[in-house]
DNA sequence: CACTCTGTTGATCAATTGATCAACAAGCGA
DNA sequence: TCGCTTGTTGATCAATTGATCAACAGAGTG
């Protein structure tokens, strides 16, 4: 209830509850600063001193970097491409459902921005990340439409032009600052819909 | 020949010319590392003293600003809403047209990541092209496909799919580094295509 | 209460960085 | 060649910033 920003921090903290409350803090202010913001200003919103940092995290390069893992780890559900190769589901069911959960996955304002944030600044994690999207995830897509009975097979292009429709509602949204839909459901409905018919006109 | 970076540049130049020349050495060095870069790296790159910057531009924050107005001043070309609406081209060749010349006027590595960096950090000369980009372009856009006999107007929301998904390829390519075709001709014609066969479905 | 462990802090250092200024020097006209 | 204008530089200042460390303080134990 203090008027100040920052310092809500109990005087003294358990050590994994004090190092986990200042990487979510990491996450957030770099999310909105980047990763140039400084470690003085973290450590205020964070609500402990500056020095404070240095017993959790050996450097600031340390610190961004378990931002990183902490952001990047489980980001990918196992089970999506599971649900993606499970025929018992109709296709169109299949595409929604899977772009529902990875939307629901990453967008937020943390995830959209730091992951910019870190694609600009040339992170190799970054590069990483989006390979493994388009071979464990845009691949297999691609390859359950072709399975489908009268459809084309779309290719890595089509898949790309596909998904970066789709995210780039939360770039939008979360990097532009533009109003987008609250439910952006209709709006992965019409792409995915549109992305079958093509698919079917070839 | 010097083994050195930078310093290439003459001794003494006309002032006009040296500013454009620091001018065009920002854009590049700014799109590489982000407005957190220093004025000396910059300098270097340059080829000038660190304090010659300051005979330019008054300030940093003043030497940013004309960054942004080089970036965006002109970018988006007038002719091309007459050319969107001049109904005597196929709609499908008017929008393929546009997205060539689109892409071509902004597919470039400073401005797709200058553009991204100021998104990031909250820009409002950012925020405001992309509304312009909504109302002198995609709107017209729109309202042609609706004039289009047996076709529905899209929705805002639609176009703007159709717009994220042609530029997501310049986003691949140089935020995220990763491979996309030389010639995204092809990509944006597979695009463009889809997306009026969604407008005839409906 | 005294003792110990450890979470926390304020002070401080060295390097970086935006910005300034007097001094230098290249071109050019008289 | 002299002298003026102006493009250019090296030195320097003040503020910021990542990082360190001795000292402080809260909590549990005997």
């Amino acid at each position: 209830m203090d008027g100040t920003q920052g310092r809500i921090a109990a005087r003294r903290l358990a050590s994994p509850a004090r190092r986990e409350q200042i990487l979510e803090a990491a996450i957030a202010y770099f999310a909105e600063v980047g990763f140039g913001g400084t470690t003085r200003d973290l450590a205020r919103r964070a609500g402990v001193t500056q020095a404070l940092l240095y017993r959790y995290f050996s450097s600031k390069a340390d610190l961004t970097e378990a931002v990183f893992e902490r952001i990047y780890l489980g980001r990918l559900d196992p089970r999506w491409i599971e649900e993606i190769r499970d025929r018992s589901v109709p296709l169109r069911a299949r595409l929604l459902r899977f772009y529902g959960a990875y939307t629901g996955a990453i967008f937020t304002y943390e995830w959209m921005r730091i992951f910019m944030w870190a694609g600009l600044a040339g992170d190799a994690l970054n590069n990483r990340y989006l390979s493994r999207v388009a071979d464990s995830l845009l691949a297999p897509i691609a390859a359950e439409i072709g399975a489908e009975p009268g459809l084309t097979p779309p290719a890595m292009e089509d898949m790309w032009n596909l998904h970066g429709g789709i995210v780039y509602i939360g770039i939008r949204r979360f990097i532009y600052r533009l109003p987008t839909p609250d439910d952006c459901t209709p709006a992965i409905e019409a792409a995915t819909d549109r992305f079958l018919a093509g698919c079917r006109a070839t």
